[in-house]
DNA sequence: CGGACAATTGAAGCCGGTCAAAACTGGTGG
DNA sequence: CCACCAGTTTTGACCGGCTTCAATTGTCCG
């Protein structure tokens, strides 16, 4: 378990969706497509709204989110360069069930519907990988669902902080070295816990040598230890409250 | 958004994957099958194994669940009659990230893999059906995943209570009428809480008269509070410690 | 240099989990 | 038909992890 989410590639396994398809159906989705130049925090679709199309990342990253009335933010995923984002809808017949938004600057290409149906009608490989992708897809949120219901949120923190490392430092130089930037209230949202709590959280991180941080910055220093946190196994020892008198 | 999800449709979105296709690939599915009967409790597959095939299930009902390291089991979903199962594992190309058993005797078709594939790859309808399935399942687990965060136990238990009597009640006789048969025990683990915070919380209801129950059933009596109980628009007015000195 | 926003720290209290034990159920055999 | 056991449901008590409210510090820019 442990080695197949932690497992070496440096990508992981729902980001290459894209890099499956053959030059000629890249080109095919790419093609029609409109590149636009997103700045930080812009829209790219909201939840409820018509899909009407799908999204590729050149550059930048993207947050997948939901909000609640009370204007809370739910974010279960980022997508980082070379992702296809917004197909769900688009296969699922129906709305919007999340809303998308770039966290950094981010270079964005628009496939309008049509042209990405005609290419999925006309190519066995982009169905097929799209299965692929959804089938993968599930596992994830299996034990996004398990994480939720079971883990702490010092577990819930390590195990992100351990994603977003493996996800977004291409700077593979070594293990130590690793700097994640994210708003401490997208953080926040990422774990699923209040922002108050996630500083804290990191706070005691610091503490204990585990990690390294700067106003904007967080960095794994002992990474050995953050993965004992993250608790993959979900063997944690509660501490019993058996004093035994 | 309440529309969408409590929309009259007799039966969910997600049950209808396999009565979208032909009567000729239905056959070419359970053809090739093998049906067998399980008792309440049996299993049929497990978290890490690897799938062979996938599942029809003629009649009863299946979890489908997770284990934690400690035993407990976290249900993320219930399969009825018509429905199939075991099919993401199988298009993500990896093991099992979840397990299955039954919950009553139950009926079920296992359809081995290869005759799947062959079924998957001469038809663009099982192809497409499929899509459509996950990419609606995508928005299902959304919600999961919102209403774990930042629903609390009243909300959530109102809200499986509802789905519950939804899909499983054929007796469309009367709004009122409606019985759920699952033990205190599988309910807390699909609502994501303790046995005993969940039985206090069904006394609630209870004592409230929004429900009936009897030992093993439970009985909606009030629709119309129930759906307010979830709080399907997330708009719940904490009762704010504002009392202004 | 102030104004806005993000990050941090403090304090209080509730929700829900855990442990423990009683009440209830159904099934079994004497 | 009753006594007994095993499993489930229910009730009680406790308390700790998190959320929430509030206030302070820090930081980036115009």
């Amino acid at each position: 378990m442990i080695t197949k989410i932690l497992s070496g590639n440096s990508r992981l396994k729902t980001d290459q969706l894209f890099e499956q398809l053959t030059v000629q159906e890249q080109e095919a989705l790419l093609g029609p497509g409109v590149t636009h130049v997103y700045k930080k925090g812009e829209m790219l679709f909201r939840d409820g709204g018509i899909p009407t199309g799908i999204y590729y990342i050149r550059s930048g990253v993207v947050k997948k989110f939901k909000t609640t009335a009370k204007g809370g933010e739910q974010i279960f995923y980022l997508c980082g360069e070379g992702e296809l984002i917004g197909y769900h809808a688009l296969l699922g017949e129906e709305l919007y069930s999340d809303s998308a938004a770039t966290i950094i600057d981010s270079q964005i290409t628009f496939i309008p519907k049509d042209d990405f149906v005609k290419v999925l009608r006309s190519s066995a490989t982009l169905s097929n990988a799209l299965l692929k992708a959804l089938g993968h897809e599930f596992s994830l949120f299996i034990n996004s669902i398990t994480n939720l219901r079971t883990k702490s949120v010092r577990e819930r923190l390590a195990f992100n902080l351990l994603l977003l490392d493996m996800k977004f430092n291409s700077s593979k130089q070594s293990d130590i070295a690793s700097d994640i930037q994210l708003s401490r209230t997208d953080l926040a949202n990422l774990v699923g816990t209040a922002k108050e709590t996630l500083v804290r959280q990191l706070q005691e991180f610091k503490r204990e040598g585990i990690i390294d941080k700067t106003d904007k910055t967080i960095r794994i220093v002992d990474r050995k230890r953050i993965i004992k946190e993250a608790n993959l196994l979900g063997l944690n020892q509660k501490k019993s409250r058996s004093n035994i008198p």
